[in-house]
DNA sequence: CCGGTTAGTGTAGTAAGTACACCATCGGTT
DNA sequence: AACCGATGGTGTACTTACTACACTAACCGG
């Protein structure tokens, strides 16, 4: 424990980051769940994430306590919104700043660490009990991020870097939550200019191989329109 | 000053809201600001804002700055972003909770304070030097007011509860910067179906009067689609 | 070479959005 | 009373985006 203290003329709440991190396995959209290992809530499951260090960034405690609790990184986090009810924890005052991010499917193996017990992906609609205001949390994060679908590019995010049209064409229909007509699809897709071929393609079964895609420009994966 | 002092045994920032308040006044988006009583930024222009009570939420603690500092109260508040880079405030770590939100043009009289020297409305295009990032804060908030425009009614929170279309259409103008053809706005906003004739005409100067419409749903004057 | 499975393509109909011009109604003036 | 200036209010043709829908192509395995 650091023997030291910290003095503040006024009240002072804490700070923290948490992150919903979706993906899609098996046909199903999933959340990035850890098993608490210390109070409160023990041994219930939560977001990953954890107090801000004093100086650093908001972004980089999100992406740190997210490696340090799960063991993944290289992900682009976009802000979600800030949690501060008053109760929201037993211990004292505490401020929540969360993020939101994608991860293409079957990427990435969470692994326990000094914080969580277990980390392991949860389909949406098999969620456990969550500690905290995480449930509530969760439900923006997917609100979000259905409603980022029409206007932005971050499907891709769930995915690998090339991928083919019916790979993306699946993603949108975990997403919404409903089938799409193959031909219409890949025309409003390609008509966005967005996604080139790569000349290559990909054999996944004894069918015909389909031709793999990449995003032109990848810095974009995240734009707005 | 307050004898007492609160300890923690680890470093905790400061929490601060503060509030990006848009109106529209003689044609032109403006954004109220106050000038800065005390240090840091002491005679700047700011945001109104301030420090977080330790048991208040954290929309009512950016609700009662700003009633404190201009006097202006009774407003839907939509939270915005929170910036918490960590130089950002000279005093110590401060994470700001910021909230962007619409008044009706000519509506609101802002007025000193006790942290406030001075409260007014500055044109977005004419903004003086701002205090810490307040200008970065500035500038999502147009983008989100701008963004929202095309799929939720914040438009009307511009405008007093009975207003013509001739009104309501010089909001999206101004807004949006260009010029709205008056049939096929009409046509668009009629074909919405969220607005209704109120039977009562106005006028507005020496021209024929035009009809008065009201949202239909009070409630639902900041909902998303 | 045949069957199973996914990849890949076009067209016609419908709905939404855009461009565009004139008359109506009021107050004020002559 | 007639006219002027100013804003309110309306319809139609055209263009563009979206929707519905069915067959052939390419590969693997048996």
């Amino acid at each position: 424990m650091n023997p030291q203290r910290y003095i503040y003329p006024y009240p002072h709440p804490a700070v923290t980051t948490d992150v919903v991190l979706f993906t899609i396995q098996m046909d199903t959209l999933s959340v990035l769940l850890i098993e608490r290992k210390n109070p409160p809530f023990q041994s219930m499951w939560a977001l990953p994430g954890g107090f801000l260090d004093i100086s650093e960034d908001l972004e980089s405690c999100a992406k740190r306590e997210l490696q340090e609790e799960t063991g993944i990184e290289g992900i682009y986090l976009e802000q979600l919104g800030t949690f501060g009810a008053p109760q929201r924890d037993p211990r004292e005052r505490v401020i929540s700043v969360t993020y939101f991010a994608l991860s293409p499917s079957d990427h990435l193996c969470p692994r326990a660490s000094s914080d969580a017990a277990e980390a392991a992906w949860f389909p949406i609609n098999e969620l456990p009990e969550l500690a905290f205001d995480h449930a509530q949390i969760i439900n923006l994060a997917r609100q979000r991020l259905i409603a980022k679908l029409g206007y932005s590019t971050i499907a891709f995010q769930m995915l690998p870097e090339t991928f083919t049209l019916s790979q993306l064409q699946s993603v949108y229909e975990v997403l919404l939550n409903e089938a799409l007509d193959k031909r219409n699809f890949r025309k409003a897709i390609l008509a966005r200019n967005i996604i080139r071929e790569t000349g290559e393609t990909a054999r996944h079964g004894n069918h015909r191989p389909a031709k793999t895609y990449q995003v032109l420009n990848p810095r974009q994966v995240e734009i707005i329109k």
